[in-house]
RNA sequence: GGCGCCAUGGUGCAACGGUUAGCACGGCAGUCUUUCAAGCUGCAAAUCCGGGUUCGAUUCCCGGUGGCGCUACCA
């Protein structure tokens, strides 16, 4: 058999969103579970909204979701040629007809037709001029149109939604080359997928009632169309189709905020297609492996982010801590808190540091904020840390104790840091508890970190010592901003 | 409006004629504990409605309702 070839044919009029990625990652996973052909198209034949810098904006989400392709990305508008030999072709076999009608008049019909309560479909005029007529009318502007058939219904097998008939009485006359020689999308798509032998035409189920235009240009040029799977849309919270409305929608948004790409893809893939039973974290070789458009799901399916916080808090804690360093420092470079050492001799540590704190991360953004203190001298007291965990007034007393007793500790390891600490509670009769929260607000200047004695083992003795320190000196000035 | 598609807890998915309707996210409670997560235990929560077909319907058929999509010289 032949390889499988499938496409994802963005069009630049915005940045990649989750939508588009989502039947991106769908092809993707399709070509390499079959060994076949990922191939990208940049569909950019209307010029007023395709905007060119947009197109490496697409080529950034894809990079980032690491969906790479094989072939392309190929340009619409540098295909013109092909398009106007496909559109000749149909105009020549008497399929498609010259149409004079302008937009405005169109425009016009269409508003009169609605108001009186009629479908809006194109009245077919300029397929009843005669030979002489259009003769006559040779050199005047003019689209192409499909002329449809009158009778009859076209019949396809959805490899997702199986059998779709739709009638041909309800598929006007659709323009295939406008009156500016530029094609409409619907001979765009077939003469590129016919030129570049797609097998699979794997793309969104608003695509549905286009296949049968499509179809009948197929049928034109007694070709054999490829198979079409339409997957379900992504909605979002509102249950209408997700985009910019419902807040970030771009993929690169979904890396800004320090979300995981294979995460994203684990996420991404089980909405509209499930394994056919209850397993949810598949890496993606799994996800290749398992793959089918026969347990692709025919409903729409709604964006829950907090499913997607989820997956990548999973992917954070369970992943090989290998595949999470780079991004921690890639993280890190970005907020201006990396350092060069973290990658040398000082690589042991900056693994520890990340292991240690990776439990309680949910986006790779929790490290640069949350967890700031690990990779950073300069950080802030959290004021709930504080009303939270340094009202009691003992601590004035008692935190000095404590730097000083740590100050002795030797050597620098989590059960000898453990003693000492629990020593000064012991000796003052006080919970534990009192001086481990407090010194956490003096590490790490939160109220949720990872544990304490670790975290200390991690910072090193000088640091804790003048970590407490700086506290000390600031709990006067603390305590009165209350 | 017309046409098409869809319909299982709040959300994502299972169950493809026979289960006490399953799993996960989220929620709630308990447990653990050095904060917070995680883990563990438990709880609440669903087959859109009405007709058929069948010994038996979440599942098949019809109607309704609802949602979404399409209805461009956009893609």
């Amino acid at each position: 058999m032949e390889k499988p070839r499938v496409r994802f044919a963005p069009s630049p009029t915005g940045y990649l969103h989750v939508g588009g990625a989502r039947t991106a990652l769908f092809n993707w996973l399709f070509a390499r579970q079959t060994g076949g052909v990922f191939i990208l198209r940049i569909e950019d034949t209307d010029v007023d909204r395709s905007k060119p810098e947009l197109v490496e904006a697409v080529l950034e989400g894809m990079r980032w979701l690491e969906l790479t392709w094989d072939e392309g990305p190929y340009f619409q508008s540098q295909r013109l040629e092909s398009y106007r030999a496909l559109a000749e072709r149909l105009r020549a076999s008497g399929h498609a007809y010259p149409c004079y009608c302008t937009p405005d008049e169109l425009e016009l019909r269409r508003k009169e037709a609605e108001k009186a309560g009629k479908p809006p479909k194109y009245d077919g005029r300029c397929r009843r001029l005669s030979a002489a007529e259009v003769a006559a009318r040779a050199g005047q502007p003019h689209a192409l149109r499909f002329a449809v058939p009158e009778q009859g219904e076209s019949v396809f097998e959805d490899a997702v939604y199986g059998r779709m008939s739709v009638k041909y009485d309800e598929i006007e006359d659709f323009v295939v080359l406008r009156s500016d020689r530029l094609p409409t999308y619907q001979l765009a798509v077939v003469a590129d997928d016919l030129d570049m032998r797609i097998t699979h035409v794997i793309r969104g189920a608003d695509h549905l009632i286009n296949t049968p235009k499509q179809l009948l240009i197929y049928q034109a040029v007694g070709a054999t169309p490829p198979i079409f799977a339409h997957v379900p849309l992504i909605l979002g919270p509102d249950r209408t189709r997700l985009s910019k409305r419902h807040g970030a929608t771009s993929v690169t948004a979904y890396r800004d905020e320090g979300f995981l790409p294979e995460a994203f893809r684990n996420f991404l893939a089980l909405l509209g297609w499930s394994p056919g039973d209850d397993t949810e974290l598949m890496p993606t070789e799994e996800l290749i492996r398992r793959f089918s458009l026969s347990n692709v799901s025919r409903t729409n399916a709604v964006f829950d982010r907090d499913k997607l916080v989820w997956f990548n808090s999973e992917y954070l804690r369970n992943q090989p801590l290998e595949k999470i360093l780079p991004h921690v420092e890639g993280e890190l470079m970005r907020r201006g808190l990396w350092r060069d050492e973290w990658a040398g001799e000082q690589r042991d540590w900056f693994a520890r540091a990340v292991d240690t704190l990776r439990p309680r991360a949910r986006l790779l953004t929790d490290f640069s904020t949350w967890g700031r203190a690990f990779f950073s001298d300069e950080f802030e007291y959290d004021p709930e840390a504080v009303k939270k965990f340094l009202k009691d007034g003992k601590l004035g007393e008692l935190l000095p104790q404590v730097r000083d007793e740590l100050a002795k500790v030797e050597p620098w390891a989590h059960d000898s840091i453990e003693r000492a600490v629990r020593g000064v509670a012991e000796r003052a009769g006080v919970k534990a508890a009192l001086l481990i929260n407090a010194s956490r607000v003096a590490l790490t200047g939160q109220a949720v970190a990872p544990p304490l004695f670790t975290t200390m083992e991690l910072l090193g003795q000088t640091r804790v010592v003048s970590r407490l320190q700086r506290l000390v000196n600031s709990l006067p000035s603390l305590a009165m901003s209350d």
